[in-house]
Parts: structure tokens; C-alpha cells; sequence
DNA sequence: CTGTGACGTGCTTACGTATTCACGACGAGC
DNA sequence: GCTCGTCGTGAATACGTAAGCACGTCACAG
């Protein structure tokens, strides 16, 4: 126990201890079967001895690989959040980290792919809808750098892409209202800027529109529960009032619905709401929100599988996964 | 727009380029004001021209600094959720990265730490109250490592700690349900062996005894809404229903209410509800839930004034940061 | 006109590791 | 007994940057 000298030990050190060289120590912890057995137990214990630890940093530096991959992402959403836990996750079982870059809105973007330079990630996951093109193809011409755009369907062609199906979600959301029987419906989107946002309607829209029913778009001008609380009071109430309300995402729709409930209305009894993204607040017994689960392990996966299977293969690969649609009471008609 | 070859681009390149040497290079980018305003510009733009970016990594092997801090906490969590937000958001105006190391239950804090310890952070926190004590002083005893507790009462002299005042909290959150006029009440506890769950039932126990109030604990098994929800079946009703019924943290609390309210109960109408943190999700109007308001963002700025202030002064500090009271309707009685 | 700073810059080295190359030992095959 | 291949190890170098040290230049005071 005396060995734990309270400064940094190196494999020099470890090496003199052991009475070998830098390199065998080297190779102990790299590619122990290049070393003999007898050595390498010799090399363990003199590390163990004196606390030695190998330095990450130096052997990135020389390798050229960090084993840490990147997350560009809006500071606070909670669909992110969950995504950012199962990347993490992920990264963890195959000793890789995952360093974050926060950005608090669009304009901060810059800064954070100013640091994300720097450091030489091995992978880089971009989310966020808000990110512009332009700070897309800055990243992909970055050497050794495996950036992926995640949920992100404006980078089609600029940067490989993974993503739900938007589309065909909305459209399976759309078609399980009208088999409620509903007569008219309301979209009521995050941000229309925002590519996903466009699609999901997009997708509602047209499924609706098979049915004879127009979908007219409303925007809650955010990702948040409060931007889907105030946009419930700008739903038409009355004769004008929608049978459902379609919302661009879970946070928004659960504003929604106690946006609803605040104004009087009962969910399901006066409208159906749905959903989109499957955050796990949805399934709460309060709410048990219909939406669109977004499978996101396997989102995670198959971004993960762009950034370090090494087949540099067809340049531009485009996974599009399918999401699963969640039935909940939200949309289960008191009927009569 | 030639001048992007593929292929990394070093100081040394710069420095060929602008026809100066690479420590000139170095310095503009790390103490510009040490360097002729000509050269400066001259040196700029030649690396504008060739894209070169400081190599962060070098520089870390260099100056023993990674600017990076990393953060051990559990997968799955809604408050560590929230805290990683307001962390790494701090952290990124500082130009420092966050580094995260999650697990998925106790027994994989090991590895998590041995990963750590590869890395060589600024700092670390320490997140969840399960990560035992012989990790606590591992983690102390390595040298130029800042380690915090966050939120861990456990770790009380081992460890530089930062934590709101649980005990304190719990106590005023009991004073107010028995301002309310409750005669009975429960303690739902998240998991027993926490410290944070044992402070917090301690301080509301010890106010309730002030008034004659006795309160039975109750363990939800669990730090999630679902287990929240299960263990509402076990709250006594009929003669023995408690009047009040304190949850052990927020995500709880929340599974609690739906879990009560699925059991046929009106909260507040038939049972108080109280919970702890401060999650967003607690200010939804269809919980409104009254609890206490963890001051994150004050939190954070104290842990990582811990971490950075050179001041190697007084040791072990204790910061211990009150909670405010946030009176939601869960505790607002129908009354007569 | 010389001595004294201050300033700007280059040379050199150190950070800790992984890897290439070379070398010695040893056993097998002829 | 010699060659050849294999195996284990050491020496040396490269990764890209920061910083101490030394040197040259220039302005200014004496």
C-alpha cells in the first residue's frame, strides 16, 4: 500500500519496476498475448503496485483514435435525452464514450462544432432538426471524421442519415383517427421549419386527405409541453372544433391535452389526440398517449454501425427504420 | 477552396504555409497577444487556407489539462437528466466538454470508473446515491482528479460534496401538508439503502413527529414512475388511508398520483400528494405537483467551483444548497 | 554611441503511448 | 551442424502541441 505515490506513474515507471522495457508494458495492455505469460504477470503486478493507469490521451494522440464519439444536440428536449441515454449506453459496452455538445439554440451551433473539431472525435452524431445545411457539409469534410445526421431528414444527400420513417408514422397515426371514425382533424406541428416537423405533416396531411378530410396546420412555435399547453387554446372550440388533434411530437401533444382539459374538454371524450416519438412520459396512466413509438435502440444501432463499420462503402447511406404505433386511450372514443 | 486537402493538417503545415515557425503557430492560437498583429493575420490565414484545427488531444498531453469533465451517473434517471443538462450547458460557456459515463446498475459502476480513471479529466462528479463508498475513495485518491459528490449525502467526508438539503426539504414539505390539516400520513420511499431516500424520510418523520403525527415508511423498490405506480396498491385505503402521502422523489410521486387516481382515489380530493427534485414533469398542469424545487443550475456552479477554483483549500467542502417549496394542487384540499 | 530593456521569434524538448525494426534465443527439419 | 522460422523483447521513433530558453532587433536613455 505504499506503493501509491500521489504522482503521475507512466509505463516508464512501470517498466523500471518490472525490469523490462517501456514497450513490453506497453504491449501488456494493448496486445497482452504478445507478451509471455511470465512477463506479463510480472508487468500486472508492478502496475498494480504503483496505481499505473493507462493515459487515454497519449495513446490517442498516437493511435489517432479517441474512441469517443460526438453528440451535437439542443440542450434541452426530452426526446434527445433519451436518445443521448441509449448512445451512451451503447458506446459504454464497447469502451467508448460519448462526449456531449450542448447548444442552447441554432446560433450557438457554431461554437459547439468549433470544439467538435478540436477534440478528434471518431464519430459524430448530429441531431436536431435545427441544424442548418451549411454546418452539415462543414462537418462532413472533416478528415477521419464519421459524422451521422440522426432524425434529420434535410440532410438527405449531404451526410449519411438515420431516421424514422416520419412519413409512414404519421400516415399509420393518421389512419388509425380516421378508423375512429373522426370527421375532422387538426395538426398542431413543434416548428414548421423544422424538416421533421414538414414530413410528419406532411404525412398526416396526405392520410387524411385519402379520407376526404382536410388537416389544417397549426404551429405550437416549439419542442416543449409549454408551447403545446398555449397551442391548445388556439384549437377552434365550438362548431369549428376538431375531432382530433394531431401533435408534431410527444412533448407537445401531452401540452396539448392538458391544454385541452384545462379549457374544459375531455381527451378522448371531446377529441382524440395523438402523438409522435414514444417518450416513455407518454405511456404515464395519466396521459397513455397514441403516438408513434420511435424504435430507438435500433435508431442507435444503425447509427452506430455508419460510424465505425469500416466499409466506407456507398458514400451516403440512408437508414430509414420504421416506427410502431402505440395505442393508447387518447384515442379510444367513449363512442356510443 | 483548394487548399482542403484530405489529410491532417498540423502546426507545421501552418507554419510552411505562413513561412514562420510552429511555435509562432502555436502561440497564436493559444496566446495570441504574444505574437506581432502581422504575423498574427499572416498565420490566420494561412490556416484558414489549409483547415487546420488545433489538435486538442495533443494539446492535453501537453499541458496535463483535457478540459473535460466527466459525470458518473445512471442510465435512466429524469432528475440526473435534468442535472446532466444544466451541467453540460455550464460547462460549454467555459469551453469545456462533458464526458459521460453512465451505468446501467450498480455493479457496472466499476467499469465505468476504470474507464475514468484512462481518461485524464479535470474533474469528476459523482452522481447517484448507489454508488458505494470504496468507489468514492477510489476515485479521490487519484492524483490531479477533482472528484464531487452530487446529491450523495454518503459521501460525506470522503468526498468534496454538493447537495441540496434533503433534510431540511423533507421537513418543510411535511410542515406544509400539516398546515393543510392531515392527521395521517405515509412515506413512499424510492430505494431504502439510498441516502438521499433515508435523509429525506428522516426529515419528514422528525417534522410530522412534531406534531403528533406518526409516518409508516413504504418502499417503492424503485426510483421510477412505475414504481411509483406499483406501490400505490400498497397503500392502505378505507379507515387506514393516509391523509397525505409523501413520495421519496418526483418521478414517484408522479406514478403515485396516476397510481392512486387508477385505484379510484381523487388527489387532492382523497389524498395529498407530495414529491421531491423539482422535474419539469411536476409542473404539468395535470399534476401540478407540490414539491421541492432543487435549485440545479445553483448546484451545478457550486460543484464546479469545486472542481476549478485552484483554492486546494479546507479539504473536504460541504456545500449544502436549500430547496424551495413549490406549492402545487396535489396538496390543495377541496376543503369544507 | 553604447548599454539596457522589451519585444518577437525560433530552436529544442517533453508530454506518454504504440509500433516498426532489429536482435538474440530456441527448437525443428534436413 | 547448419539454416530457417518463430517467439519474446528492447531501442528508437512518431503522434501534435506548449513552453522554456536563447537570440536578434529596435527604441530609448544615458
Amino acid at each position: 500500500m505504499r506503493g501509491d505515490s500521489a504522482v503521475r506513474v507512466t509505463s516508464h515507471d512501470v517498466a523500471a519496476e518490472a525490469g523490462v522495457s517501456q514497450a513490453t508494458v506497453a504491449r501488456v495492455f494493448s496486445a497482452p498475448d504478445k507478451v509471455a505469460l511470465a512477463t506479463r504477470e510480472r508487468v500486472r503486478e508492478a502496475a498494480a503496485r504503483l496505481g499505473y493507469v493507462p493515459n487515454a490521451i497519449a495513446r490517442s494522440l498516437k493511435s489517432q483514435r479517441t474512441d469517443i464519439v460526438g453528440a451535437v444536440v439542443p440542450a434541452k428536449s426530452e426526446y434527445w435525452q433519451d436518445v443521448l441515454t441509449a448512445l451512451s449506453r451503447r458506446l459504454a459496452e464497447q469502451g467508448k464514450q460519448l462526449l456531449l455538445f450542448p447548444f442552447a439554440d441554432a446560433d450557438h451551433v457554431e461554437e459547439a462544432l468549433d470544439s467538435v473539431e478540436q477534440y478528434r472525435l471518431d464519430g459524430l452524431v448530429l441531431a436536431s432538426s435545427t441544424i442548418r445545411p451549411e454546418h452539415l457539409v462543414r462537418m462532413m469534410r472533416r478528415p477521419n471524421l464519421r459524422a451521422v445526421a440522426f432524425n434529420q431528414p434535410a440532410a438527405s444527400g449531404l451526410l449519411p442519415l438515420v431516421m424514422v420513417d416520419n412519413e409512414a408514422g404519421a400516415r399509420d397515426l393518421a389512419e388509425h383517427v380516421v378508423a375512429q371514425g373522426i370527421g375532422t382533424a387538426t395538426f398542431v406541428g413543434t416548428v414548421s421549419s423544422a424538416s421533421t416537423d414538414q414530413i410528419r405533416y406532411r404525412g398526416a396531411a396526405s392520410a387524411l386527405a385519402d379520407h376526404g378530410i382536410a388537416c389544417p396546420y397549426l404551429e405550437a412555435g416549439g419542442f416543449s409541453y409549454d408551447a403545446g399547453y398555449k397551442a391548445a387554446a388556439q384549437i377552434p372550440d365550438g362548431a369549428d372544433r376538431p375531432d382530433a388533434v394531431m401533435g408534431g411530437s410527444d412533448e407537445v401533444a401531452l401540452g396539448l391535452i392538458d391544454g385541452l382539459r384545462t379549457g374544459g374538454l375531455d381527451v378522448p371524450g371531446d377529441v382524440l389526440v395523438t402523438g409522435f416519438d414514444g417518450l416513455p412520459q407518454a405511456s404515464w396512466a395519466g396521459y397513455d398517449l397514441t403516438t408513434l413509438v420511435q424504435p430507438i435502440e435500433v435508431l442507435v444501432d444503425a447509427t452506430l454501425a455508419i460510424i465505425f463499420d469500416d466499409a466506407r462503402d456507398a458514400a451516403q447511406p440512408e437508414r430509414i427504420v420504421p416506427g410502431t404505433l402505440r395505442e393508447g386511450k387518447t384515442t379510444r372514443r367513449g363512442h356510443g
